[in-house]
DNA sequence: TTCGTTTTGAATCAGTCGCTTCAAAACCCG
DNA sequence: CGGGTTTTGAAGCGACTGATTCAAAACGAA
């Protein structure tokens, strides 16, 4: 029928998301965008409409990946505390780590930066967070019927309360350095469960 | 001996300020800075410096105010987890109003946006992180000498815990308009004291 | 009033912004 | 191979970026 693409969309869109996750949405410029993903800009605007559009599979696609890696962290065998700590440590570990850039989470960057700017990242993001949400609470009910966390508080609420400490240590650990002082709050979370 | 200047500095530090919260630092043009303060740009450089000095002026400025106040608000009369939760009472109900633009946290939008690439800009966000924490600390310390919080752990290890715990709302906040599951949250934490 | 100093506004710098246009190239189907 | 369709690269759109220049204006001190 006609001229094939030269190039693969997902890894497009994947060079894209840690363009954006990086530098952010109004430090990333199309320039940017075209040299990090290879296209020229009528491939990529004929493909994905725009910056913005492009953001949002950005975000997309980081819930398909890395929002799934945290749940299937979650989800690792071990006892419910276990699999939360794992989660947590994992998340400050990378946002500590240099070599990966010191870029946090892309998903609370955007709801920091654009958030109240864009309904559709506001719902891409909130996407992201409520996943995570809601596996905070599978573990922490089968914590519950396990008998390791008592049962005498709503599953939801204790999850929420994990989630947002867990957010939260994100965002201290992009000015605090001291990861000890940042696991300690980790397991005074989990001590209190 | 030389013409005075016709503007405020103060004011203009406080414009400025204004600007970067809502827009962000990479979203403010230095025209959107000459349009909100008033000034020329050969005045704002003249003065400043540029963007990026203007910029930490404007952290150092939320330092001495919006930290200020929080300190302030963890100091009036009532008992230490009535004074905590006051405080993120007023945080969340902050974040969430329309008529206040949702520009969230400027410190906090600073460590998510800039502190990663601009060390003065991380230190300048820590000072006002750490300005809290210490604060934090110290109710906490006077609600276990009152009884009021068991003295069993470390003061600066709950604080740090509460810290976390309001940093992950205000990020929550972002994207969750629903304040009753926020402030469910905040008695959770302060529950578990 | 005159001098020396600083501030101010207007104009403008080269470079970049997000985005568009368009003709040539590249392909599949018949 | 020819016809129809899509993709591609290059060039460039007007607007804006952070920053600078410079002469005129505005003051205080002598």
């Amino acid at each position: 029928m006609a001229r094939p693409r030269q190039f693969d969309e997902d890894r497009v869109i994947t060079a894209a998301m840690e363009t954006f996750w990086r530098h952010g949405y109004e430090g990333t410029s199309t320039r940017d965008l075209c040299d990090s993903t290879g296209l020229g800009p009528s491939s990529l605007y004929n493909t994905f409409g725009g910056k913005r559009e492009l953001y949002l599979r950005a975000l997309e696609r980081y819930y398909a990946t890395v929002t799934a890696e945290q749940v299937a962290r979650l989800n690792e065998p071990g006892s419910a505390k276990e699999r939360l700590r794992a989660m947590m440590l994992h998340s400050i570990d990378s946002d500590l780590d240099d070599a990966e850039g010191r870029r946090g989470c892309f998903a609370m960057n955007a709801a920091v930066e654009v958030a109240a700017l864009d309904p559709d990242v506001k719902s891409a993001v909130r996407r992201c967070f409520d996943r995570v949400e809601d596996e905070l609470c599978a573990v922490v009910g089968a914590g519950q019927a396990a008998g390791e966390i008592p049962s005498g508080r709503d599953a939801r609420a204790l999850a929420r309360l994990v989630q947002s400490t867990y957010y939260g240590l994100r965002v201290l650990s992009r000015v605090q350095d001291d990861r000890k002082a940042l696991l300690a709050t980790v397991d005074s979370t989990l001590a209190d469960l």
